[in-house]
RNA sequence: GGUGGGAUAGUCAAGUGGCCAACGACGGCAGACUGUAAAUCUGCUCCCUAUGGGUUCAGAGGUUCGACUCCUCUUCCCACCA
């Protein structure tokens, strides 16, 4: 049981600090029933999660499983600093009233995944601000110029002259402090944590903490493109939030190669089940497609559920590989005679007219599913099926 | 506080008086192809009923027949020195 569930942690990490801990904890919880505390830290400024943010949740998940209580830590102190692998973005100062709307949203997002009755959601602005001046610098103490300029980030940006915050230092410190504050076993993050999840570790030991937290680190989810991390100003993730055919499509315009990194971390199929899929699809027996179907259904049915997945999955079959025309198209009403150009920008499948005249003189504007070349055409009153491209569609009607 | 450098389309980045709606790259869109919204190839990529017109190169003025390019001021960013 201890083997599985180390295996089961084990899974799809890129690196673990302290292994023997972890399988002390979990030894403790099989014999004794003792539970042990995973802590993981998230930011109040993005409310939107994707799936990248889901990696680290179902590590949590998969810990819950396990025998740990998660302390879901929401950075609201932290978050007013800046964490520096956010490179050089000034932060808003979020009003009390945005955090809360955007922790509230980030929560019932998380606890699709997260079992709500082991997570303990916390605050470090609760202990940070009674830090207080003295408590900073006593905490400022524990570590030299030189050995914060060890990490990556600040080496790497202190030599190419890209300015750093003093306040940037104080970040990986309060961060630490947070797990010396919630005496935490466990601290997982991302690679690009490793430096503050380290310091977790030292604090704890500078505070006289008798066991340090062992520190597991995830991966960062590649995008869509494969090659990027998956972020949403890159544009290449699927949201949380996503509807359902968009995310039963995106999961499906994944390149073979990255749908396998995706089993990995996010599918909760067995180790095994995806070892005996891969060697189907390598040896031929198993078709990639089917495959990355079943992936894009098992996503789709988390976020959402089984019958909307199942929706989407036809719904995709029917526009893209019979390429007919999807369900739900949006409709609108117009008066009088209008120009085609002005009617796919009135729709909004067109951003302007301009784009809409190159599309039409590159073919790639249908009327009711024939091809349009006169890109003066003009439409009198009827009913009119538009589409540009293979996805955007529109329904328009003119009196 | 001193000195120097910079700000160009979604991003990066050329352009140093007319040939500029502005090279190129990435991204994005469309077409072909495909099991796919992948890969590859091709075209397009400020706006406007358009073989033409309008508005752009941080902002405001100025020089000039003509400015992204020169001058002045303003704002913001960066580096070096203190």
């Amino acid at each position: 049981m201890i083997q599985k569930a180390i295996q089961e942690i084990n899974r799809g990490c890129a690196e673990i600090i302290d292994e023997q801990r972890i399988e002390k904890l979990l030894k403790s919880y099989y014999e004794e029933g003792k539970t042990y505390t995973v802590k993981a830290g998230f930011d109040p400024t993005a409310p939107d999660l994707h799936l990248g943010h889901t990696v680290l949740l179902q590590k949590l998940a998969t810990f819950q499983k396990y025998g740990a209580r998660v302390q879901f830590l929401i950075g609201n102190f932290t978050a007013t600093i800046g964490d520096p692998t956010g490179k050089s973005a000034t932060r808003k100062v979020l009003t009390d009233e945005d955090i809360v709307k955007n922790i509230t949203s980030y929560t019932t997002q998380a606890f699709k995944i997260l079992d709500e009755s082991k997570t303990d959601i916390v605050y470090n602005k609760e202990w940070l601000e009674a830090l207080g001046a003295a408590g900073m610098l006593q905490l400022a103490s524990n570590l030299t110029v030189a050995r914060m300029l060890e990490r990556d980030d600040f080496s790497k940006r202190y030599a190419s002259n890209t300015p750093i915050a003093v306040s940037e230092f104080m970040y990986p410190l309060l961060q630490g402090y947070d797990s010396v504050h919630l005496q935490s076993d466990v601290e997982i993050g991302g690679t690009d944590q490793k430096f503050n999840l380290l310091m977790g570790r030292q604090l704890q030991k500078a505070y006289g903490l008798k066991k340090q937290q062992a520190v597991l680190m995830m991966p960062i989810l590649e995008g869509l493109d494969g090659v990027q991390k998956m972020s949403k100003s890159l544009g290449n993730y699927i949201g949380v939030t996503d509807e359902p055919n968009d995310m039963f499509g995106k999961v499906l315009s994944i390149s073979d190669d990255l749908m396998w990194r995706y089993y990995e971390l996010l599918s909760t199929k067995s180790l095994e089940e995806i070892a005996d899929m891969k060697e189907g699809v390598a040896n031929g027996t198993l078709h990639p497609k089917k495959v990355k179907e079943e992936l894009a259904f098992e996503i789709t049915e988390r976020f959402h559920n089984a019958e909307l997945a199942q929706k989407a999955k036809e719904e995709f079959d029917k526009v893209h590989a019979k390429s007919q025309i999807p369900t739900d198209i949006d409709e609108f009403e117009t008066e009088g005679e209008v120009w085609i150009a002005k009617a796919l920008v009135d729709c909004n499948i067109e951003p302007s007219t301009s784009q809409a005249r190159r599309d039409i003189k590159q073919g790639g504007v249908k009327i009711n599913q024939e091809k349009v070349t006169d890109e003066k055409m003009q439409l009198s009153s009827g009913e009119y099926l538009l589409q540009v491209g293979k996805r955007k569609f529109a329904k328009l009607k003119v009196h």
